[in-house]
DNA sequence: CGTGCCCCCTGTCAGC
DNA sequence: TGCTGACAGGGGGCAC
């Protein structure tokens, strides 16, 4: 569910008010939901001060300062599943939206920091520096740094013949895009879900790059898409889905030439389009 | 390196 | 009203 633009609005959220907050205490109401043993990732996290919140692909990354036995550092990588929120609220006064809490920090400043999850796909791991480092480096360009321009994009697309929809879902390729926002990319450049990833070439790699980056950041703008589950750090919805153009909108007109949308399936997971403005391979 | 298929889990909605 | 099946933003493992 979330993707890129709803985990970096939560970083944002957080990244205003919780650093520089201890971790007092960790309630740990789900244990499914954290990587590894249970014990050792509270204990990892106790009395740790948090000294950022920021994000990597669709995973929040909180670095943590543990006070002994001498100011090491860690990373609280926390990847949101399907139905995923990190939520801060006050102590005993929990937001209406907190249905679900499957994890809560008590900060030193009478806050708390709840992870809440319906469905408990997503994951908590709290990880060494080294670690963060190798699982980072698993991951393939974040879409927004300058790292991710047209030349490396057409480099690693000529490498695969994948559905360009199965390609960018893969998150070694590039981090960060979800089912909605690829969709929403291959419409706004112009290509179809199932074409293969070495087929684009040329100007379509530029419409591509140029569409990834469009969508993603005007999704961050409006502080993400909330179909159901999603919210903002302070449990707002994002306003994003009025912008979606396929996503979604089996049947209705595509935006731009009234052709009825398209849903079709792709490795199990639903794609749309407009079969007029992103002409299937082949034919 | 691909693909499809299954699983994890809960909630919602359409159809009967 | 209730039951059943399909489906949902993610990701990992499996056989082929």
């Amino acid at each position: 569910m979330p993707e890129l633009p709803e985990a970096e609005t939560i970083a944002r959220g957080l990244e205003q008010v919780v650093p520089g907050r201890s971790i007092r205490t960790v309630e740990v109401i789900r244990p499914d939901v954290i990587e590894g043993p249970q014990p050792a990732f509270s204990a990892a996290v106790r009395s740790c001060r948090i000294r950022k919140v920021g994000r990597r692909g669709k995973n929040l990354v909180l670095t943590l300062e543990s006070p002994s036995p001498s100011l090491v550092r860690l990373r609280l990588v926390v990847n949101l599943g399907m139905s995923g929120r990190l939520l801060l609220g006050r102590e005993g006064h929990a937001a209406p939206v907190v249905t679900h809490p499957a994890v809560r920090f008590h900060l030193d400043d009478d806050s708390v920091l709840v992870y809440h999850d319906v469905r408990r796909f997503g994951r908590l791991a709290a990880i060494s520096e080294e670690a963060y480092g190798e699982w980072s480096r698993r991951l393939g360009p974040e879409p927004l740094s300058p790292a991710f321009d047209p030349a490396s994009l057409m480099d690693s697309l000529q490498r695969s013949r994948s559905p360009i929809r199965s390609w960018l879902l893969d998150q070694a390729k590039v981090a960060g895009i979800g089912n909605i926002y690829a969709n929403e990319a291959l419409w706004h450049a112009g290509i179809h879900p199932r074409s293969p990833a070495s087929d684009i070439r040329g100007e379509s790699v530029v419409r591509l790059h140029g569409a990834i980056r469009r969508v993603l950041t005007d999704a961050i703008d409006a502080g993400g898409t909330t179909l159901k589950d999603y919210r903002t750090a302070d449990g707002w919805r994002g306003s994003y889905g009025g912008s979606l153009r396929v996503y979604g909108r089996e049947g209705l007109p595509c935006p731009e030439c009234d052709t009825p949308i398209e849903r079709g399936v792709l490795s199990g997971r639903s794609t749309f389009f407009c079969p007029r403005c992103q002409p299937p391979p082949g034919g």
